[in-house]
DNA sequence: ATAAGGCCCTGACCGC
DNA sequence: TGCGGTCAGGGCCTTA
């Protein structure tokens, strides 16, 4: 389940293999994939253009490309969602490889496979990438992702502040394994309606989510699941911040602050662990 | 404006 | 072993 950690990760094992290759063709095995343009005018357009820029905003991957000539191309967004994965691999005339809906063949034999079990992750080919990431949130690490901002966004609000920190307009790039993770770092509760922190805890919770993020990329994300529906990095490696997980999938065992059992509870339809003693009852 | 629920999908997993 | 039911869950959409 790729989150801000696991995509930043992703663009970075990616862009040896991509920068300056040029896009000979591109295959869509199944068109749902294809969220704008049309899959038939997605296929005509990207050929010929090159990767030049490789970018990142929230959980959405962004490739810069370039014409032959030079001249700015379009923008090729990938988002994941939750089971998607890119990897680069030698172009072979076999069947594509199971759950693989599109293809870009390079100019160096190999080719970019977008495969997706659960058919949830979408491919865009625009002008300008704010029409489709134009409505994010600032990113945790950008200061406009301040304390200030933080707390005029949960002023008022009555919803469960977990269920705001999986709003990306707050904040990109947070996902349920980080909100989680950062709520259990800032000690509050993830059911606390989030217009109740008071300014101190606002300020915990925002350096909760950039620690908590920030840690996560060093590590190269977090690999969950199994089998197919395994997150792993484009060369099939595993992530290294599952193992720091300190609170999300680890219900009933021990805090690592205090030992009590982590509790498990649902909000916002999405699965959420914490600590009862450590975060409080809320 | 906010909030709550549905929808998309299919592999993994559980109980019988 | 096989089968059916349930779960997971990001972002967008519809409904109050």
């Amino acid at each position: 389940m790729p989150e801000l950690p696991e995509v930043e990760t992703a663009l970075r094992d990616l862009e040896p293999f991509l920068r300056g290759r040029t896009i000979v063709e591109a295959r869509c095995f199944w068109p749902g994939v294809v969220a704008a343009p049309e899959p038939e005018p997605f296929r005509a357009r990207i050929a010929g253009q090159h990767f030049v820029h490789f970018g990142r905003r929230g959980k959405y991957l962004l490739f810069g490309l370039a014409h032959a000539d030079g001249a700015p191309g379009d923008t090729l967004i990938v988002h994941q969602r939750m089971t998607g994965r890119l990897f680069v691999e030698a172009q072979s005339s076999a069947e594509p490889a199971a759950h693989v809906h599109a293809s870009l063949l390079l100019d160096d034999g190999r080719a970019l496979h977008y495969r997706d079990p659960r058919k949830f992750g979408r491919l865009w080919l625009v002008e300008d990438a704010a029409s489709v990431v134009g409505r994010l949130g600032p990113e945790p690490d950008d200061p406009a992702f301040s304390v200030e901002w933080l707390a005029a966004k949960l002023a008022g609000r009555g919803a469960a502040i977990k269920a705001l920190l999986l709003d990306q307009s707050i904040c990109a790039g947070v996902g349920n394994i980080y909100a989680d993770e950062a709520l259990f770092a800032a000690r509050v509760s993830p059911a606390r309606p989030g217009g109740s922190l008071d300014l101190d805890e606002v300020a915990r919770l925002r350096a909760g989510v950039r620690e908590v993020l920030a840690r996560a990329v060093d590590r190269g994300g977090s690999s969950l699941g199994s089998g197919s529906t395994n997150y792993a990095r484009p060369g099939g490696e595993s992530g290294g911040f599952q193992g720091e997980h300190r609170v999300f999938r680890r219900t009933g065992q021990p805090c690592v602050v205090c030992a009590t059992p982590i509790a498990h509870t649902v909000i916002g339809q999405r699965s959420t662990h914490y600590c009862p003693k450590c975060q409080g009852q809320g």
